[in-house]
DNA sequence: CTCCGTGCAAAAGGTTTGCACTGGT
DNA sequence: ACCAGTGCAAACCTTTTGCACGGAG
């Protein structure tokens, strides 16, 4: 399903990204974004690490966090955490679907029926036997979007 | 939005299954499920525990987990932390979607082209201001879907 | 009266930070 | 050579667990 063609672009287009801004190339962050690419799962930080290591010994967890959140910010990886560290909890137990605002985290619910009753080619993708689902959408809530205006959403 | 009606109903709702289930009804667990059943966002356990403290002085945060646990098992809250406790890395960074095994909590990828370019009344919900979305199904992969034929998903 | 629920404290993940040193440009 | 990246240890945040006590059924 994932081509050797999909990690090798990944490296070529993060490499082309680093001499542009400047961004030291190490080996670390070769390797853990060539560990990355290859894999087919969505690993945790701690699975990266455990991958990476027996190829780099001596590496610390604490740069493959590191180094995770530099790919993320250079776009070559998303993280998916979708809504922050801490679980929460609503007491509306229907479908419905999460808006978050990116800048101040807030979760917000959307009643929308035309989502409630998502279509796909089949009640099963692949062997998959699906339960439920959820759609969630991310961007500015009323109040940041204000704020924001007209500025870069990075490093508030 | 959420009326006092909703708070009501969802405490008739867990008065009545505490009472069919001989499941304590304790001052704790009655003021914690009124308190998110108010709330209009979707609190994390210590937001929980900061509302509640107030009311309830000696409240542990120990026991706030623990009736959350109770009442999302309960079916009276639901708990949504997706992609479960460690944030994950996806190499993937075009819009797709994800299922999550809700047994073994594998994450895969889904690309589904129906569900790529999705539309809403309007590009802006109420003021949200969108800016991408991904749909998250939940469910069984097909290895625990051939274990957990006929059995029920609780307590493994 | 019997248990389950609670509180406290401590442990168990997951992630971040301070500081000195190393390695890429 | 300079500065950013790295390693280590310790701190931090979220959640879980063990044990003794007290309140609900």
């Amino acid at each position: 399903m994932k081509s050797v063609q999909f990690a090798q672009n990944k490296m070529s287009r993060f490499e082309q990204l680093c001499r542009q801004h400047g961004i030291p190339l190490t080996v670390q962050r070769r390797i853990i974004l060539e560990s990355i690419a290859v894999r087919e799962d969505h690993p945790t930080a701690d699975q990266v690490f455990e991958g990476v290591s027996n190829k780099l010994p001596g590496l610390s967890r604490t740069t493959v966090y590191r180094v995770l959140e530099t790919l993320v910010n250079m776009g070559v990886v998303h993280k998916a955490s979708h809504l922050g560290s801490a679980a929460r909890y609503d007491p509306n137990t229907e479908r419905h679907h999460h808006l978050t605002c990116v800048s101040c985290h807030r979760v917000m619910d959307l009643e929308e029926k035309s989502l409630s009753s998502l279509r796909f080619s089949h009640s099963k993708a692949g062997d998959f036997e699906i339960l439920d689902y959820s759609v969630h959408f991310s961007g500015y809530c009323g109040e940041c979007a204000k704020k924001t205006k007209k500025r870069v959403p990075l490093e508030e």
